[in-house]
RNA sequence: GCGCCUGUAGCUCAGCUGGAUAGAGCAACGGUUUUCUAAACCGUGGGUCAGGAGUUCGAAUCUCUUCAGGCGCGCCA
């Protein structure tokens, strides 16, 4: 329906209004025809009118009265109004209305088949969370928010790629295996060193290693000897250390740790739902001394035309891209920087030949975006392929208090015990219910309890309802229906107007890469059924009105579960 | 100082690619169950959409500006 009234528009556009080619083409771009937000104004409105009596010096009213009667000729059509400052209100006859409802429960992008949107290759990555320690509730933000994303986007058509990219190199998993190894050993005196990881599972990882180096009590004591006062250095100054006197039990650790770390993230993640296509290991980028590796190629890439020496270390110019400064690609002492990994990892991203790469970044590397955009830039890439979505963190309540984080100290509310606590949907859920960039509290006590302010039962609720009056309904030994039979009545419709505006609300959520859209739309329409539920003794109606009840809650329970999927929740039968 | 984000009902927030009277939940008060799940529903009160200016037929939405709050600005990752 949504397809020929918008072709009528169209030819009613070319044709009947004597406009050049540029304004029609705005007049294109800005007209709209949406679902009524009231069956008052009909089932269609189009503000096609307002838009044109600009371009074309006109009355709204004037260009009304010329196309009411092109739309009024279509059989399809009952009425068409003209109201409010301009807008034109499209009354579908009883048939069309049903019809298109049967249409879009068959076929659920029914309503989207029209957008030329092509089928993109997208790649989204996400979580990337450091492996030196288990996620914690502010990665799991992240992790809905990418998932939920990449589930719309598929079901937009698009072929999405889910990827994590691992920092498996550098100072942070020295540290780690350094923590490790002084647990193991138990190299320290009365307090744990202040920079290294305190948290438990360090310890557990110390008892789960299998290896035994004989080392003294005297040994011990020469190691943790006479350190920096600096925490920082101190914990360089013990990596060295450790690194030097006993090279094999180091790199036996190190990959024991790296590799149980990142076990214990892809399980909390499969947990929660979240299965990655790809990870991807920055170690895999190679070294900065082989020259053939990923790493030595991006760099001498950009070192080629955009890049100087300066105090002894190697500059990029992204200020020619857009950047505030320049940045250090390689060090004064050899070693690559972050950047320098991460301009080879995305100069893999993009030859990988995605159409779109979609990073999901905590909302503090903000300041990161116009950086790693010059590198693309002076990589000869386009800028426009990579989009970066940022995630806020997420401040967790319990009655009302905050609750502590702190992950130096290792002491910290983890995603697994969120889960644990009120399972993956309620948590997956909550993260959703804000837009993402923005800050988001997260009280586990309203989402454990089972009071009216839990929002998720809410929903889950109309959806239980629904299968039990369906199961009720079954055992009358009646058939569910298959399509409406009584054309006239009009009790539903409030309801399935409602729920064909689904559609339209998933389109713009993946345009907009914003599910918590589908959140408020799942809101309403669970509120509009218990409004129904409420007013209407659903069994107990009149024989010739059953049918289309039944058709209608259907339709609403389908919208209903198919919504809570593209969020990774499973919508509940019984309560 | 520079950059990004935010400011909508007492509280938590929707609405922001301009559209018809600015919405919801919570909190407050008052109602609804011989009937399909009361984790529900109905009603009442509550707003200078931070302030100001501009663009427009039309602004919570776009532009500029002021104020208030948050975050980011390493040869860290």
């Amino acid at each position: 329906m949504y397809n020929q009234i918008s072709a009528s528009l169209n030819d009613f556009i070319d044709n009947e209004l004597s406009l050049d080619s540029v304004q029609k083409k705005t007049l294109l771009k800005k007209q709209k025809l949406t679902l009524s937000d009231s069956l008052k104004k009909g089932h269609w409105t189009s503000n096609l009118c307002l838009i044109a009596s600009n371009l074309a010096k006109k009355n709204p009213q004037d260009i009304a009265s010329a196309l009411i009667p092109v739309l009024e000729s279509k059989s399809e059509i009952a009425k068409v109004e003209l109201a409010g400052p301009g807008f034109i209100n499209i009354f579908l006859t009883r048939e069309a209305f049903l019809n298109q409802l049967d249409n879009a429960h068959n076929d659920p992008s029914y309503f989207l088949n029209s957008s030329n949107t092509s089928k993109e290759k997208i790649q989204i990555e996400f979580v990337s969370a450091n492996p030196t320690g288990p996620l914690h509730v502010g990665h799991g933000r992240g992790a809905a928010y990418g998932d939920a994303i990449g589930r719309i986007l598929e079901r937009l058509g698009h072929e999405v790629s889910r990827e994590y990219y691992v920092n498996d190199a550098g100072r942070q998993i020295d540290i780690l295996a350094c923590s490790i190894f002084l647990r193991k050993f138990e190299c320290f005196k009365n307090e744990f060193p202040e920079s290294a990881y305190k948290g438990s599972y360090i310890l557990e990882i110390a008892d789960a290693i299998e290896l035994d180096i004989g080392i003294t009590k005297s040994e011990k004591e020469s190691l943790i000897d006479n350190l920096p006062n600096d925490n920082e250095e101190r914990i360089d100054a013990l990596i060295e250390r450790i690194k030097i006197n006993y090279p094999e039990a180091w790199s036996t650790i190190r990959d024991f740790g790296l590799s149980y770390v990142i076990e214990s993230i892809r399980e909390d993640l499969t947990k929660f739902k979240v299965i990655f296509n790809n990870w991807f290991f920055e170690s895999s980028l190679g070294e900065l001394t082989d020259k053939k590796s990923e790493i030595s190629k991006a760099l001498a890439k950009v070192q080629k035309d955009h890049a100087y020496e300066k105090n002894g270390a190697i500059w990029l110019e992204s200020t020619k891209f857009g950047d505030d400064k320049d940045r250090v690609i390689i060090r004064e002492d050899g070693r690559g920087t972050y950047l320098s990994a991460d301009l080879a990892y995305h100069r893999n991203k993009l030859d990988r030949g995605f159409d779109t790469i979609i990073n999901v970044w905590g909302a503090d590397h903000h300041g990161y975006i116009k950086r790693i955009e010059a590198t693309i830039e002076a990589m000869g890439y386009s800028k426009k392929q990579m989009q970066v979505q940022l995630v806020q963190f997420a401040n967790l309540f319990e009655n009302g208090s905050k609750v502590k984080m702190s992950t130096r100290s290792g002491n910290f509310y983890t995603l697994k015990q969120l889960i644990d606590d009120i399972g993956p949907d309620a948590s997956r859920f909550y993260y959703l219910s804000k837009q993402a960039d923005q800050h988001l509290d997260f009280d586990i006590g309203i989402a454990r309890s089972n009071s009216k302010d839990n929002l998720y039962y809410y929903i889950q609720y109309a959806h239980a309802r629904i299968s039990s009056v369906e199961k009720k309904f079954l055992e009358l030994k009646q058939p569910l229906p298959k399509k409406f039979n009584d054309v006239d009545f009009d009790e539903c419709d409030e309801l399935l107007q409602m729920a064909l505006s689904a559609q339209f609300v998933i389109k713009s959520s993946g345009e907009n890469l914003q599910p918590h859209l589908i959140i408020y739309y799942l809101r309403d329409i669970a509120q509009n059924f218990h409004q129904f539920y409420n007013n209407v003794n659903i069994l107990n109606a009149d024989e010739k009105h059953k049918n289309n009840i039944m058709r209608t809650l259907m339709i609403v329970k389908s919208v209903i579960a198919s919504s809570f999927q593209l969020l990774g929740i499973e919508p509940l039968e019984n309560m």
